[in-house]
DNA sequence: GCCGTTTTCGGCCCGACTGTTTTCAGTCG
């Protein structure tokens, strides 16, 4: 069965074969092809069914073709035909540290040797000393890279998710900005784009003297260990396993400097293309017009300085907003300010009033005008196990804030679980595997539908069935959760709800299970896929209620 | 191999760091 995974992977493996065949400018070609393919949100059958293939950014004429040999037969005869070229062990140099595809054709054709094993022999053997580039200090550094690699087997340090480095890059950050003479601090990258995985992490301070902050970075206790530094970058591996790249500015670059570092690759290389059209030179310290910087301390000035208005970062992956930017089309992505309404918080029976009350507070400090209560805890048979009265009293008094009953419903497991006080006012569906259970009634009293939840990758997201549940809650009226972890939509999928037309539901930050972190998150994902206020769904409450449940029954 | 309100051919972002080099090549992001 093809996928876009698959497809994007052998596009990837044919461009490090072509690497260390020494092709110049294929490589990238293809890889970039393989960074559009693995982001769109629709197979690439269908897309290729439509003709549309060309569409895809990279795709041209020759890729096309290997495309839709792919999804014809599985392969791709250019890739067989590279691989029984270039012996498989040879690319595996090139996932060694600090060893490129350079170095990895000079051991294969000058020494012979064809894989890491014989590489090390080779080295033990003392057949590097004495060739040019190849000084004790290289040596050292390939053979340390090789034993890093034998004792990590390959495939294990993936990139993380982004709500496991969240809090690191927080208390990072954190350190950064207590440093005497930081300025700012930020993090860039695709954790700043809002990815749901982050490679390494960038981050980026001003000061006008890097070393001080050097050093207060490299003792950090999360800090491992210094992987190189120079004047102005340094790089570190933490505890944790990831790699940290740390770059220090001047406050007059801080703007040029976040915008380069938070990319993405592809965004800048168009941006500097366009920069370059008009006779500018853009780099992280600024944009230039000879020697004369025009743009720098800000974004704003950055894009500014280019003709177009400020591009948010969650938009730029080079899929079409520097085009739209140019003629003035920036969307309006959503702010956290615009999240008023949280419609899927929960409450155990148990709760005291304190903690009511404390989950009010929240939801007031955060401006809410509306936060939708679960009970959770209910037994099977539907029989709500009551809170309090005293806890009942408090969340009553709402003071501009009100407050709403949910039942939350889970099916696909048997039994079908369900979960709320009662009195609710709307539903929140979790359909937990398998596909749309088609004329299948969900009960629930005939309240309207608020929220489908927990659609993600985690359980058996596959496109067709996301696309099913999607299309299920647009036609309910209902929003469809948005957030970090295998069970809510990431930023792809969310995308997938958007182009369909469905609200997104996103968290407060107020509840218990769904933090400040979780809502920061969830934020980018809604606004990696394009999402404005208008997209967030509201409580159907009133007539919009009634106007959900005529939808239903259509 | 892709791409084009200056092009269908001739370009392809730009700089830091390291190690090995007396001026640069390779790697990385």
């Amino acid at each position: 069965m093809p996928s876009n995974a698959e497809a994007a992977e052998i596009f990837r493996s044919i461009a490090d074969l072509l690497d260390v065949l020494g092709e110049k400018f294929k490589p990238e070609a293809y890889r970039r092809a393989a960074r559009s393919i693995e982001t769109l949100t629709e197979d690439l059958a269908r897309v290729a069914a439509r003709r549309e293939l060309r569409t895809i950014p990279g795709v041209g004429e020759a890729i096309e073709e290997k495309l839709g040999e792919y999804l014809a037969t599985g392969r791709v005869a250019y890739y067989e035909r590279l691989k029984r070229e270039v012996p498989p062990g040879i690319v595996e140099l090139l996932r060694l540290p600090g060893l490129g595809p350079k170095t990895a054709r000079r051991f294969w054709v000058e020494l012979g040797v064809e894989g890491p094993a014989e590489l090390e022999e080779a080295i033990a053997a003392g057949r590097l000393e004495g060739r040019v580039g190849f000084g004790p200090k290289k040596i050292a550094q390939v053979r340390a890279a090789l034993g890093t690699a034998r004792a990590a087997p390959a495939g294990s340090g993936g990139r993380p998710p982004i709500e496991e480095v969240y809090p690191i890059a927080e208390r990072l950050v954190a350190a950064l900005r207590a440093v005497p003479g930081v300025e700012r601090a930020e993090a860039a990258g695709s954790f700043r784009r809002g990815r749901e995985t982050v490679g390494d992490l960038d981050i980026l301070a001003t000061s006008e003297a890097p070393e001080r902050v050097f050093d207060t970075f490299s003792a950090l206790p999360d800090v491992r260990e210094v992987r190189l530094r120079g004047t102005t970058k340094e790089t570190v591996v933490l505890r944790h396993g990831l790699q940290v790249d740390l770059r220090v500015v001047e406050p007059a670059a801080f703007g040029a400097a976040l915008q380069y570092f938070t990319g993405s690759k592809d965004h800048n290389v168009h941006l500097r293309s366009i920069a370059r059209d008009r006779g500018l030179k853009v780099n992280e310290y600024g944009v230039f017009r000879g020697d004369e910087r025009l743009a720098g301390r800000t974004e704003e000035e950055v894009y500014g300085a280019l003709g177009l208005p400020y591009i948010p970062p969650e938009l730029r992956e080079d899929r079409g907003e520097i085009e739209a930017a140019a003629k003035g089309v920036v969307p309006r992505l959503v702010e956290a300010e615009d999240v008023r309404e949280d419609l899927h918080v929960h409450l155990p029976p148990s709760a005291t009033v304190a903690e009511a009350e404390a989950l009010l507070d929240r939801a007031r400090g955060r401006r809410l005008r509306f936060l939708g209560i679960v009970v959770a805890g209910t037994d099977l048979a539907g029989n709500a196990i009551q809170l309090s009265l005293a806890v009942e009293r408090a969340l009553r008094s709402g003071g501009g804030l009100r407050v709403g009953r949910v039942l939350e419903e889970v099916y696909g497991e048997a039994p079908d679980i369900h979960q709320g006080s009662p009195g609710a006012e709307y539903r929140i569906v979790r359909p937990r595997a398998g596909p749309l259970p088609p004329g299948r009634e969900i009960s629930g009293g005939g309240l309207p539908i608020g929220v489908v939840a927990h659609l993600g990758p985690g359980r058996d997201g596959s496109p067709e069935r996301l696309a099913g549940w999607v299309a299920w809650a647009r036609a309910q009226g209902a929003g469809v959760e948005v957030g970090p972890g295998p069970e809510r939509l990431d930023s792809t999928a969310a995308r997938l709800a958007r182009e369909a037309g469905a609200r997104l539901a996103l968290p407060s930050g107020c509840g218990a299970g769904t933090d400040a972190t979780t809502a920061a998150i969830a934020l980018g994902f809604a606004r990696r896929a394009g999402a404005g206020s208008a997209d967030l769904a509201t409580a159907p409450l009133g007539p919009s209620a009634d106007r959900a449940r005529s939808t239903a029954r259509r």
